[in-house]
DNA sequence: ATGCCATGCTCCGCATGA
């Protein structure tokens, strides 16, 4: 089963590019972040015609995610618990960042869909709110641990964890996606017991998933590494490979954000992974 | 220190993004 997370900025802005690379890559199961639509205008029978189950959480304007299947899609969650005064001006957590589903596929797994606070300006109200919301999600991936099952939590995490994972990481010292709060948050949730696939894949590095559209900094490879898969201890025993779909920035209208993909071993009983088997 | 680009809406300027 091969799972992506792609920000696409903006489903229908990006419609054409989305399906071309859908219909290439033919994943499993897609997790989208920054729909930037009401989940009325969200096209779904596009995504419908190409033999995908849609499910969205969309907002007008900003933020939206969205979880597709080839598989049918159950337990549907919009939203992270604890929205309850949570928002960046202390009323209820309206913002729409996160879906959760169960693929019925014959070995089920749960997906959840993340769109991370940018957090910026640090120093504004902007950043507690990122923090909060990381806490929330922290929480949230305790709960799914209890159940011991098979799961992924993929997306835009707005979160460089280390140097490594910057072009130029100085240029980022003071941006809430570099700071020791917003590092230490994303640690923490890997330390619940929760594996990063670009570290189970050993991707090199450099590998990126973001190019700002301004000052050149795709032709110059000025990125940084922020969409990421975390994995369940029962999903990463079947874990198989990670894939940056690079190729995907040098599209027509791109999006800044390029497509992350993983493959899962679904056979009923999962064969020792890689890394057990090297040992 | 700022704009550089891109999106959607209030729509010809603003807020947001990372």
């Amino acid at each position: 089963m091969r799972i992506a997370t792609w920000n696409v900025n903006s489903v229908n802005a990006r419609l054409p590019t989305v399906l071309a690379w859908l219909e290439a890559a033919a994943p499993d199961v897609v997790c989208f972040q920054e729909i930037k639509t009401i989940d009325e205008k969200f096209p779904r029978e596009a995504f419908e015609r190409l033999g995908y189950n849609v499910e969205t959480h969309g907002q007008k304007t900003y933020n939206g995610v969205a979880i597709l299947s080839k598989f049918p899609l159950s337990d549907i969650r919009r939203g992270l618990p604890g929205a309850e005064g949570a928002g960046p001006d202390g009323a209820d957590d309206d913002q729409a960042r996160y879906i959760e589903a169960l693929i019925e596929a014959p070995v089920p797994v749960r997906v959840g869909a993340i769109y991370l606070p940018n957090g910026n300006p640090v120093g504004t109200g902007k950043f507690p709110y990122k923090l909060a919301w990381f806490d929330r999600l922290n929480a949230h991936a305790r709960d799914l641990l209890a159940l011991e099952e098979p799961f992924v939590l993929c997306g835009d995490y707005n979160v460089i964890p280390e140097a490594v994972d910057a072009k130029n990481p100085a240029d980022w010292v003071g941006d809430a996606l570099f700071q020791p709060e917003s590092r230490a948050a994303f640690k923490a949730l890997k330390w619940l017991g929760l594996s990063e696939a670009g570290e189970l894949g050993e991707q090199p590095p450099g590998t990126y998933t973001f190019w700002d559209y301004q000052a050149g900094a795709w032709q110059r490879n000025n990125g940084i590494r922020i969409d990421f898969h975390l994995l369940s201890p029962q999903a990463a025993d079947r874990f198989r490979g990670v894939e940056t779909h690079r190729d995907a920035r040098d599209m027509d209208k791109p999006s800044d954000h390029v497509p992350v993909v993983i493959e899962l071993d679904m056979e009923e009983v999962a064969a020792p992974s890689a890394s057990l088997r090297a040992a």
